[in-house]
DNA sequence: CCGACTTTGTGCATCTGTTCACAAGCGCGT
DNA sequence: ACGCGCTTGTGAACAGATGCACAAAGTCGG
């Protein structure tokens, strides 16, 4: 399957089909980078710098790029504008997305109004809850709807992304009435594993699986000052010495 | 029962050094499906089990916990409580971690708030702002410090875990005095790239991000419906018009 | 005590993602 | 016009993670 795009510039089709996972995910960081740069007013920017801007190799990130089409000048770089186009328009970001929040409590209530959102173009087009106590209740320029007004929410918005900000024992009777609302992209913030049929995507942020990780790396430093000696280490106080800094 | 290697010293350190990442920041996961079993009242579980219950193949389950140790029974599977335990302490998690939080915005006072940081072994140590229209709020049971405090608080509970909740522009500033005053393991919530020195782990959640990655997902699934026909896709209108150079 | 059945632990093949290194392409100065 | 230096784009090596399949090791019934 060679032949890709030759001299003629947009092939998306097939590119856009074949952009791996890992590199989706940086994306955003990406763009987000080259936003930062024309602020600045840059209006061009090389593999090198743009990846040190973003914490990755410059190899991995022309890599990336290349996974989008032919974006860049030899010689010269990537023109800013152009290449935030490009991936804006990959990752579908050419449109505003409706955001329905499900979930109004402590995290919900950040969510609804952190300002991250809204200027990456994506609008809270609803914010819900079961609590009836809540219902009606005003956060931010939403107000607080129940759950059962769903479907006429995405009857009038159309296709949504749901974010889940329930405790865990709600969050998969709320996934599924998502699902059965017609939302096929689901942001989860209970700490539970969702079911969904296969053409729902579901992403997962776990706030104590990061903690529990950092945990991990904290507790081998711990382990690798004080114990170059195996046994020792069970029965002495793990953090009691500052040998060596 | 949980009787760790006390005579056995050779299993851990050795296996530990060798987890894989991948593997790593699966192990919360199996702990959290280990601690609902548990309460259920079950006492063993197989691979088989688990590993849907926490949705990966049971093949990597067994894997991944392989790079702990041996400590399934063949026939039978795993204790609930023993492997719970294992991986516990393979996380570091046999203590209890005090958190600093800075940054008590929107999505600040939400984390103090979370009540799975607590339960989960980690206690929020203390509460950091710049703002000094913050300093002395109370927020749950904590109250707002000045950052200047910050060595104060670790020179009281030590080792501690950081998390930055500030607007990106401040994080790098406020990152530095957490790295300054001894803090090696950083759960960045702000939308920048953190500059550390090596021996200090950031992890980063970025709520846009994620948004974004999802819109990928979605934005490709009405391509798909639209064109199952790659070289049409080039003369059509991609979807929904855009504003296409 | 034995043999059938169950489930772990792991070598091997596969797949995905990362890094290296360099030819091809482009602008610029001369 | 033409070569020179810079930067992209990419094939190929490399590394890491995933999934398969099966022998080893245990339980249980007879």
């Amino acid at each position: 399957m060679a032949e890709q795009g030759r001299g003629q510039s947009s092939a998306p089709d097939r590119l856009r089909a074949g952009v791996p996972d890992a590199t989706v995910a940086r994306l955003p960081g990406y763009l987000r980078a080259l936003r930062a740069l024309d602020d600045v007013g840059r209006t061009t920017v090389s593999s090198e710098a743009l990846a040190t801007a973003t914490g990755v190799g410059s190899a991995q990130l022309r890599k990336d790029l290349s996974h989008l089409g032919s974006y860049g000048t030899r010689g010269v770089g990537y023109e800013v504008a152009e290449l935030a186009f490009h991936i804006s328009r990959a990752l579908g970001l050419g449109r505003r997305w409706p955001v329905v929040l499900v979930g109004v409590g402590n995290l919900g209530h950040a969510l609804a109004g952190y300002g991250g959102f809204d200027e990456r173009g994506f609008s809270i087009a609803a914010l819900f809850d079961v609590d009836t106590t809540r219902i009606g209740e005003r956060v931010g320029k939403q107000l607080v709807r129940h759950l059962d007004d769903l479907d006429d929410v995405i009857g009038v918005f159309g296709v949504c992304i749901g974010v889940i900000a329930t405790p865990a024992p709600a969050a998969q009777e709320v996934c599924d009435r998502l699902v059965a609302a017609g939302v096929t992209s689901i942001l989860n913030f209970a700490p539970t594993l969702l079911r969904v049929p296969p053409q729902v995507t579901v992403r997962k942020v776990d706030l104590s699986n990061e903690l529990q990780i950092l945990c991990f790396h904290e507790h081998r430093k711990g382990l690798a000052l004080v114990d170059p000696l195996p046994v020792t280490s069970l029965l002495d106080e793990p953090l009691s010495g500052e040998v060596s800094a």
